[in-house]
DNA sequence: ATTTAATATGTAAATTATACGTAATAATTT
DNA sequence: AAATTATTACGTATAATTTACATATTAAAT
């Protein structure tokens, strides 16, 4: 958590510590028990949602800082985070609401718009997807509330932050068919009906359970183990565990799943 | 062409008129006659080649920065440009042979790393493909040579440049089978060897053209005319040309070409 | 009329994807 | 102990798609 007196100085010479004019926005998407969420936050007396965004360090990647925006949201370290798109446009952070009130008055200063936070910025953006449970949201200092949205249900959103938002989702539902997900989202040892939901649920359409399961093993990266979960008074699933080995490889070379 | 004062001045002020930390490079491919080339500059004095790049203007998208700069350096300005990829690191520009010294001398600069064209730029990256016997190439004021260069073998390249167009290669050719090219690359009417030379070119390996052809017809984006074309003391192959409404929704929709 | 080198075209086989139903079972209830 | 309940496990036949492949046609030059 930053002091006061380290935000103050962010704030005013921030440009010394980060680049200007590009930023990172980060769509951090949140699994749980059959539900898809994603992680907004509401700046203080403004009445939209925005992404969590930040600047680039002058020492980092952009990989990098990507990852530690996320990090500074979620309190998660080991988030897959994949770079989908840039947005930039002189007009894509103006808003008839736009946040700049608090901060003027933070740091006292007349017009912020002459300031390098209020500047034309061009945003890289990446997206997530993590269990939800595990997450601690926590918002930047500026921020009111930071909280889950379920993705059918979005509130309005600042900026250009919905189209941004609606791009993550498309490229993630793509992606999904080349590269492999769930070793985030799923427990160490899971079972076929679980990953079948989760898969169901990204994609937001049912998908035949045994042509699923077919082709998911088809693939190689889940493995069946001798023992089943107990599930109360039904038949107990068998459990499987990823293959780490082709999981990282299909998530490096990508693989087909033709579901 | 800019005057050697509106060059000096933006290289001065540069950063009062573009986004600073942020640039547009370009992979400009051009094909011509069963060839696929790529566009590269040679810095003066500098041994290694570069894609063109630029800046992006405060007033200006990031997709109108990108096409600006590639109409710089072709001379056109129909090219349609494709965001791919954006790269960012601390150190991407950074090489033994920097091109500094030039500009350097040009504006009497003591140390051209307090300079903010030196500064760490994080760049997006566009690709486009065009017929390149339209293309005037066009270098940069500072460069010593523009020219076009076999795909499959590339000069030495500075900085991360070949990292970003192997990146824009295969993007290239995974969208292949997703959207459609040839509009800007075949002549008005053509026929259906060579749209099939063209995809076997840019996808490096043979294709059946028998298959090719049926599945390409099945698209819709072209349409068979009444009309031969005369190629000498052979068959007359059928034109064939685009259907443009259908073509443009697949640019804009996507489409399959199972090729 | 012959030669040459290219175009045009269709089908059978192989592969892949889809659709679909029933038996097994774990715990709870009776 | 038997019955109930809700769930998992599993295989095959059909449809759709993709792949492989060979011959007749033709335009101009000789």
């Amino acid at each position: 958590m930053k002091t006061l007196e380290e935000i103050h100085d962010e704030i005013i010479n921030g440009h010394l510590y980060y680049l200007r004019n590009v930023s990172i926005d980060n769509v951090i998407f949140g699994y749980h028990n059959k539900e898809l969420k994603v992680l907004l936050q509401r700046p203080q007396g403004i009445h939209k949602w925005v992404l969590s965004g930040g600047y680039i360090k002058r020492t980092e990647s952009i990989d990098e800082a990507a990852k530690r925006i996320a990090r500074e949201r979620t309190g998660l370290d080991d988030l897959y985070l994949t770079q989908f798109m840039a947005f930039g446009n002189p007009d894509r952070t103006t808003d008839p609401d736009i946040p700049t009130r608090l901060i003027s008055k933070l740091v006292n200063i007349k017009d912020a718009k002459d300031f390098w936070m209020f500047d034309y910025f061009v945003s890289i953006g990446y997206y997530t997807l993590t269990e939800f449970e595990l997450v601690k949201p926590n918002g930047e200092f500026n921020m009111e509330e930071c909280q889950w949205w379920d993705i059918k249900k979005l509130p309005p959103l600042l900026f250009d932050h919905r189209e941004i938002l609606v791009a993550a989702f498309k490229a993630m539902r793509l992606h999904l068919y080349h590269y492999p997900i769930g070793y985030e989202l799923l427990p160490h040892k899971f079972t076929l009906p679980e990953i079948h939901t989760l898969y169901e649920t990204i994609l937001g359409k049912k998908l035949d359970s045994r042509n699923f399961a077919k082709k998911l093993i088809s693939t190689g990266i889940i493995k069946k183990l001798n023992e089943r979960r107990n599930i109360g008074p039904h038949r107990s699933p068998f459990l499987y565990i990823f293959d780490k080995v082709k999981y990282d490889k299909a998530l490096k070379n990508g693989m087909v799943l033709a579901i």
